[in-house]
RNA sequence: GGGCGCGUGGCCUAGUCCGGAUAUGGCACUUGCCUCCUAAGCAAGUGGUCAAGGGUUCGAAUCCCUUCGCGCCCGCCA
């Protein structure tokens, strides 16, 4: 049994108000506060019981207090106004979470192995251009989400979902075949070369039936397996889908899994599925196509029509994730989707086409709102777009600038190496402090701050731990956490004491954002340390104390960042 | 027209699920701090009708209703 001490202390709180509750009569959900600064750490608000108890609340907080007396890890139970104020026996506390940290290292805070299996789908990126920043949120969520999710316990496997068959690859298909560019593209990468032809082969199609035609047959032979067609089709969304991964390689972020949509075209479960919503009583078909009737299933709007085949038989695309629906859930206990707001709908709806199929089972989704520009939506035809490479190459100058400044000591390697962890960083915990349904307008100025709230602010505390940890060279391994007695020690032992909780948490409501503000407020309080306690010019056991204290900061700090996708630098 | 989400100091943001103690933190601005383990840091200060109105409650940023603003969706596109 793996438990953090914070969590011991918080059900030990549980269990004795549970109990004192019993005694008085008294039936009520225990349900705990973090105290404010000063008043303890877990508060229990008797407010609710005032009614039942027919007492002031303030009484009924003595009476509690009173019946409960201190144990194993609870020092002192008082009662303030209306709430129970509990309050960590904090020697034990410190002893215990620095010699957690310490003895478990890189899995400090790592939760128990849960036997779920998580198949966690993200970026799936269309394969037509290099990706934007509006596109940005996705991969980092889902690649934060994986690193916490794994960190909390799980079995997590994540996987890019290729659209390799549909309209937009053979537009992009045939643009490549038949058109040749006026314009050089952006930089000198297939996909920055291939978006062109995308663009070039819509034009083409909106202004000329005869193409738009060649292009329908196109797709219907991609969709028949034409040879040549899916051949062609499969080169071109491969050269892509290579350089996609190289940008999110530079993010820190590789799957584990990629899977191609046309593999369900060919191995026959989309006819499969066609078949058996063909069957279901919601089924309609109209000149050929079919389309579901889900009103019935809540869904609103203008159209309650799904359509899931054209008039010419062949899938669309919800029809396909269908089927890749069916393929996940045969390979995992908890699918999750990372997917962009506007597929709200689309996920209603294939919830109700599992249902109709009789399949008792639907994917977890993360949505996110997209990330726009101060002049509106991003948008590649307006020429109104940021990409996520020169995002990355603007960030990584930028840091480079800073360390030239700042470090003008160390070797020119090692510079770009810094400058390359921090302006990476910087993107990815600018994008992932922010609550996931929040929209996010893109401005350069907050983009490259390297400030606060920010990627360098927790890693320059890494960096000084570590610089600390280097110098002290000769160390004990043991130490006395009851030398640790400023308020500035205790207040960061209380800090990495609250880290595996805040794992499960994300873990728990898939969301990332607390362990942003999490990295930030555990670098500002080893920062205050850092600046008032002195490590290497204490003596004795107050210094193997501290150096146990910094040590153990060092691992949370890194291990946080760690989760972020953010590398931890020794030195900056 | 219908559905979903968001609205917190000049700007960004936490807290909203599960109502409780002076509403979290950052940016910007003003002012201090490098003979002292890296100043990408620390400290202090200015700044708030928690979109508006109503309701429930001993108590509302949080729950309910209405309104307004913004985003997204309602394709034989993906």
């Amino acid at each position: 049994m793996v438990s953090d001490t914070f969590s011991r202390f918080k059900s030990e709180v549980s269990t004795v108000l549970a109990d004192a509750l019993a005694k008085l009569g008294v039936d009520s959900p225990v349900v705990l506060d973090i105290a404010p600064d000063g008043m303890g750490d877990l508060a229990f608000p008797c407010f609710p019981l005032a009614k039942q108890m027919r007492k002031a609340p303030n009484v009924i907080a003595q009476e509690l207090a009173s019946s409960i007396m201190a144990g194993d890890l609870i020092e002192k139970v008082e009662a303030k106004g209306g709430y129970v104020n509990f309050h960590v026996g904090y020697d034990g506390l410190a002893q215990s979470v620095i010699e957690d940290a310490l003895a478990r290292k890189d899995r400090y805070g790592a939760g128990e192995p849960k036997k779920d299996k998580i198949l966690l789908e993200h970026t799936s990126a269309n394969p037509t251009g290099p990706l934007h920043v509006g596109r940005a949120r996705n991969p980092i969520i889902g690649d934060t989400l994986a690193r916490v999710m794994r960190m909390a316990g799980y079995d997590v496997s994540t996987e890019f979902y290729v659209n390799d068959v549909g309209r937009q690859v053979v537009v992009m298909t045939w643009g490549v075949k038949h058109l040749k560019l006026d314009d050089e593209p952006d930089r000198d990468a297939d996909h920055y070369r291939y978006v062109l032809y995308y663009q070039k082969a819509n034009k083409c199609a909106e202004e000329d039936p005869a193409i738009l035609k060649q292009m329908d047959e196109m797709l219907y032979k991609l969709e028949h397996g034409d040879e040549e067609t899916v051949a062609i089709a499969r080169e071109n969304c491969e050269r892509v889908l290579q350089e996609i991964k190289k940008s999110m390689k530079r993010l820190n972020i590789e799957y584990d899994g990629i899977t191609w949509e046309s593999k369900f075209v060919q191995d026959g479960s989309v006819d499969r599925v066609i078949e058996a919503l063909k069957r279901s009583e919601f089924s309609v078909e109209v000149d050929g196509a079919y389309h579901l009737e889900l009103e019935s299933f809540g869904i609103s709007g203008r159209e309650t029509k799904w359509v899931f085949t054209r008039s010419d038989g062949t899938s669309l695309y919800t029809t396909r994730d269908l089927a890749y629906h069916l393929d996940k859930f045969s390979r995992t206990d908890i699918p999750i989707n990372v997917l962009g707001e506007d597929q709200k709908l689309g996920m209603q709806e294939l919830a109700a086409a599992l249902k109709i199929m009789g399949v008792d089972r639907k994917p977890d989704v993360v949505f996110y709102s997209f990330v726009s520009l101060p002049e509106g939506r991003m948008s590649t035809r307006k020429g109104r777009v940021v990409y996520i490479d020169d995002l990355i190459e603007e960030a990584t100058e930028r840091a480079y600038e800073e360390v030239k400044r700042r470090r003008p000591d160390i070797s020119e390697e090692k510079m770009r190496g810094i400058a390359r962890v921090v302006g990476v960083g910087s993107l990815r915990y600018n994008i992932i402090r922010i609550q996931a349904e929040k929209q996010i307008v893109f401005k350069w100025e907050d983009a490259l701050n390297f400030e606060g709230a920010s990627a360098p602010f927790v890693q320059y505390a890494h960096a000084r731990a570590c610089s600390i940890m280097n110098k002290a060279v000769e160390l004990s391994g043991k130490f006395d956490a009851r030398h640790l007695i400023t308020d500035h020690e205790k207040a960061l032992v209380k800090i990495i004491s609250r880290f595996p909780s805040i794992i499960e948490d994300c873990a728990d409501n898939r969301r990332a954002h607390p362990l942003a503000a999490y990295a930030q407020e555990l670098a500002a309080q080893f920062n205050q340390f850092y600046r008032y306690i002195p490590v290497l010019k204490a003596e004795g056991e107050v210094r193997e104390a501290r150096l146990a204290l910094v040590e153990a900061s060092r691992w949370t700090i890194r291990n946080t960042l760690m989760c972020l996708g953010i590398d931890a630098p020794e030195e900056m």
